[in-house]
RNA sequence: GCUGGUGUAGCUCAGCUGGUAGAGCAGCUGAUUUGUAAUCAGCAGGUCGGGGGUUCGAAUCCGUCCACCAGCUCCA
């Protein structure tokens, strides 16, 4: 990068710094009006910064207008922002009103420079790097965007503290463009587009309990119908296994002392069962239940299977985060020499589906959690063949240190929605340990019993998280082959009503779902409340097209003019066949 | 679960400092037969999230529970 464009927004490190430095405004102007308000951390982030403080009120939208304002001065003042640092007691005696940067003091390693940053009557505890001056920040191009609670330490046995969250560019219009585009991505929720297309709702009555409505239905069983076409290619078979299964399994598996807060349980006939939060165990049994030869391997063995897992009431989200879900889950039993070859396979896999729905995806590895089982060596081993698998295909990964599944590491494949949140959707753990538990194994060449290994992979993760993620990601406008109605005859006068019928059957003929609109209703309006519902195809049938057998075609981008009904079909079952993306007319 | 906010007709929302509920869309009925972003009229629809409390009187005030929203924590 040459030397004038360090000091750009361009440059992810002076953006960083940029907003690094606002932050330490936004406290400064905190302390001016509140000057008993208490600081605790304050870095930048993906966008914009934060600023976590503890005050005896709680910060209202008025606040942060106030806030705002004294920022602008402080930015017109122009005030010197300086370093220096301090031994640890003086820095400690320095910062003696600030309980938390205290904590944070004593908890510095002892070798540590301690730094801090100054700018006018306001010090902060910092390692920096900051601009010069307050006045390098834009005061009309910076806003506070919300305030909510975070925890001391992201521990939620501490303090609640009120986080203060902002964002500022180098001109107005980069911060109007981004508060529109934050607007339109509220516009593009999953949880308000379900509604509006009739997908699915939730109620009261079931928190967290999905119920899928006939539009959202169709779509569920389209993508399932795809799912299974795109395994059967791979060499999947499929099975079901109980949600119900007694707690004797639950142990054996390890879930019940591991992962119980999670469950929920029930008493049948005085036994103990839990509704099952993974669909391994049942898979297991499945495995056992006949013997295996290293011929059959690998096996892979697919299960849509529903599961039920009580997530905290403040964690539910749409169909993002829900307590009862169907996995697109499967077990592959293998080798340990296969091991690779397996896991890049369902990586290409992974590949081919997200390629389908245009979706990108980051991969994050993560490692041995504290509550796990299995020794420290074998988790090692299994984590190097992940990350030897993924390096060797040309592909990147962050870690995730101590995130892994109690049983073994795991490959997240996280998918953004429309707000730049990513969202876990495909994984692919590595385990050796459930087939010890349950003592898998198959006939070797050698004759010999030998135990296989296994992975646990999710491509779409859950069917309903995917179906939120796509909902946001195509704006409810889906692809014509996933559409839950495809095509949407409109007549004009009930003189073609027949003509509309008509078609409407051929169209069925067809396989395409279609319907007709025959209401006595102006055009303008049939074409309104279809948009509304984003048809991709609307053919009007009026008196002209009955004429001469054609159709009058309509997408979402515009009128496309008449044009035989043959020919009409013929580009749209392409369309649908090639699952494109992009409308073929 | 935690902090803050919200909860009025199927949907989107109005209802000022307490005096007993309103609009648009959707629905139903009728008229209209209409050519590419909303035809007109009428009707019907709500124990104002639930249980309490204060008050002569509560959608409006207080407390509690539930759900939702933002975030934290946790996760597919």
């Amino acid at each position: 990068m040459s030397e004038e464009n360090l000091y750009t927004f361009e440059n992810p490190e002076y953006r960083h710094t940029y907003w690094h430095s606002c932050s330490h405004i936004m406290a400064q102007a905190v302390k001016r009006l509140w000057p008993e308000v208490k600081l605790a951390i304050g870095p930048a982030i993906d966008e914009g910064w934060y600023y976590d403080l503890s005050a005896p009120f709680a910060f209202t939208p008025e606040h942060l207008e106030q806030i705002e304002a004294e920022m602008r001065k402080i930015c017109k003042e122009k005030l010197k922002i300086e370093r220096f640092e301090l031994p640890r007691e003086e820095a400690l005696k320095l910062m003696a009103d600030e309980p938390f940067k205290v904590e944070l003091i004593n908890d510095l390693p002892e070798d540590v420079t301690i730094s801090f940053y100054k700018q006018g009557e306001f010090t902060d505890l910092c390692a920096g790097p900051h601009l010069d001056s307050t006045g390098r920040v834009k005061g009309n191009a910076l806003k506070l965007t919300a305030c909510n609670a975070a925890y001391w330490r992201g521990d939620s046995n501490r303090e609640t503290l009120q986080r203060i969250y902002g964002v500022a560019f180098p001109k107005k219009e980069d911060l109007d463009a981004y508060l529109t585009r934050i607007e339109e991505a509220k516009r593009r929720d999953h949880r308000k587009l379900g509604k509006e297309l009739g997908l699915f709702m939730l109620r009261d009555e079931g928190p967290g309990f999905p119920f899928f409505l006939p539009k959202g239905m169709v779509l569920r069983n389209t993508l399932l119908e795809y799912w299974r076409e795109v395994h059967k290619k791979y060499g999947y078979v499929e099975i079901s296994t109980p949600v119900i299964l007694n707690r004797k399994l639950w142990e054996r598996s390890g879930h019940w002392d591991h992962y119980k807060q999670n469950m929920y349980t029930t008493v049948i006939d005085d036994e103990d069962y839990a509704i099952k939060p993974m669909n391994c165990p049942g898979g297991m049994l499945v495995y056992k239940s006949e013997p295996h030869s290293y011929r059959d391997l690998p096996l892979r063995v697919g299960e849509l299977g529903l599961v039920h897992r009580h997530e905290l009431s403040g964690a539910l989200h749409g169909l993002f985060r829900v307590r009862c879900f169907t996995q697109d889950d499967a077990h592959v039993f293998m080798t340990r020499d296969q091991m690779q070859d397996v896991i890049q396979e369902t990586v290409r896999l992974f590949d081919e589906v997200y390629n389908v729905f245009g979706l990108s995806y980051e991969i994050e590895l993560s490692t041995m959690p504290e509550d796990h089982i299995g020794t420290v060596e074998e988790w090692e081993r299994n984590q190097e063949i992940l990350k030897a698998a993924i390096t060797a295909m040309g592909k990147s990964y962050t870690i995730n240190e101590g995130d892994g599944a109690f049983y073994g590491p795991k490959l997240d494949f996280h998918l953004a929605d429309s707000l730049g949140r990513t969202w876990q959707c495909g994984t692919i753990q590595l385990d050796s340990q459930l087939p010890e538990r349950f003592e898998l194994e198959y006939t070797g060449e050698d004759g010999q019993k030998h135990r296989p290994v296994m992975i646990h992979r999710v491509v779409l993760g859950s069917i309903e998280r995917f179906i939120g993620v796509i909902t946001e990601h195509f704006a409810g406008a889906f692809p014509t082959w996933l559409a839950p109605v495809q095509v949407r005859v409109l007549t004009i006068t009930d003189r073609t009503n027949d003509y509309a019928n008509e078609l409407v059957s051929k169209l069925d003929a067809l396989g395409v779902r279609a319907e007709a609109d025959l209401r006595n209703e102006k055009l303008g309006k049939k074409i309104v409340e279809a948009r509304a519902q984003k048809i991709p195809y609307l053919l009007v049938a009026g008196d002209k097209e009955a004429e001469t057998g054609q159709v009058a075609v309509r997408t979402l981008t515009g009128d496309k003019g008449a044009m035989s009904f043959e020919e009409f079909t013929g580009k749209l079952m392409e369309e649908i066949k090639t699952r494109a993306r992009e409308n073929l007319i």
